[in-house]
DNA sequence: GTCTATAACCGGATAGAC
DNA sequence: GTCTATCCGGTTATAGAC
């Protein structure tokens, strides 16, 4: 199972040449001959490393995932604030997909899918969605302040549910600089603030358990073993 | 603009042989080439009339959508209780659409591509979007209770938002007789219920305004013009 | 195991003749 | 309005070279 070093190189700079292409010219016309040229490869080849064009979306995926963690980087470490990690981590990660905002909406398509593996919700992405899921832990441990232990449980997963939305949402937005999808992500954290604050509060124990049962639920059916 | 009735009988032979080979086969094997050949046109002739094979779907959409309004037919002049009412409205969506399951997953394909006709967000949906609106609009306005009115005036919005959130998990939903996507829905309306109830209170007035203040940016980017 | 080259299949979409 | 012919790109197959 041990790679050679030029089968590496091979598969990288195919990888190489499909990222770009969707930059250049979206998903649609970054067609798989185009990429077995620009990679310097024949078309067979490509489909020997990569077994379809979603293949290859699925490395995206992992890539701006990547991007997003390096993105944040230790920065977490400086700040205490629930709302000033959540922002933080939110930020990087629409700057993090910004240079990819041509071709996501195509991307989506096969996301969507169920029967697909590019689907977020899919089996084959568990590890991709632990991992996405995993900053949002980091960023409910490290924060200060009042919010309640049942809360701080599910809240991580919650926060990536939330920010699959705003991806959503990004993917639509048209606006130039996608200043939509900036003030929507900042109005929304503000919001998730006071909510989860309001949901804090003794008096709203009853509530609380409703939605955190609720969101129990609806986690068990994609993913059968909770983190 | 006037159709002669040869070409209305034509498109009309078209759009059944798809929808049958859509049930029979599902959307993939349901082939252009099918349609057409079990329609009894050539292929191009399915193409005069159907821009693409996204748009016979759209066909499928407005029927589902007149199914669940008949489904719920006049029964929501019996109830007065908010909760009871939503959940009537609900209730209808999952038994009207299940017997489209199976392809359900494939059509939705297309309707997350922000480029395609179908995704429900775009302009083109903007009829049936807000026709499917409207029905909960009457939940709204038919209910009896306290329900701050800037809330009034958003909720209907808020709840299709939703309805099309249950009718994603729905579409995920393997589970012999979507149990899961039927538990999920009664538990996120009773949730809502109480959510609207505490949002209600005068107290809550600053978070209020923050959710709804977000909402309508949400809103805004897809529908310029609010009804 | 890695890679090339080439041809072919299939289905969505289009062009242009009748 | 309807057809036939054709294009185009994802995907597969094949046969062989290093």
């Amino acid at each position: 199972m041990k790679q050679r070093p030029k089968a590496v190189a091979t598969k990288a700079k195919i990888l190489e040449a499909a990222l770009d292409l969707f930059r250049e010219r979206g998903y649609e016309a970054a067609t798989m001959r185009a990429i077995a040229e620009r990679a310097g490869v024949a078309l067979g080849n490509a489909y020997y490393y990569f077994g379809s064009k979603e293949h290859l979306i699925q490395a995206f995926y992992d890539r701006t995932h990547v991007e997003h963690v390096a993105a944040v980087g230790t920065k977490l470490d400086d700040l205490k604030d629930f709302k000033a990690r959540l922002l933080l981590v939110m930020r990087a990660k629409l700057e993090s997909i910004e240079p990819y905002h041509r071709f996501a909406g195509l991307l989506f398509r096969s996301a969507a899918d169920p029967a697909s593996p590019l689907n977020p919700f899919s089996a084959e992405s568990q590890p991709v969605r632990q991992e996405a899921t995993e900053i949002f832990r980091k960023v409910v441990a490290g924060s200060r302040g009042r919010i309640a232990p049942e809360l701080r449980a599910e809240l991580p997963n919650l926060l990536w549910l939330y920010h699959m939305g705003i991806v959503l949402f990004w993917i639509h937005d048209t606006s130039k600089g996608r200043r939509r999808t900036w003030r929507l992500m900042e109005r929304s954290v503000d919001l998730i603030v006071k909510l989860v604050g309001v949901a804090s509060l003794p008096l709203m124990g009853p509530v609380r358990r409703a939605a955190l049962g609720m969101v129990r639920e609806l986690r068990g059916s994609t993913q059968e073993s909770a983190a």
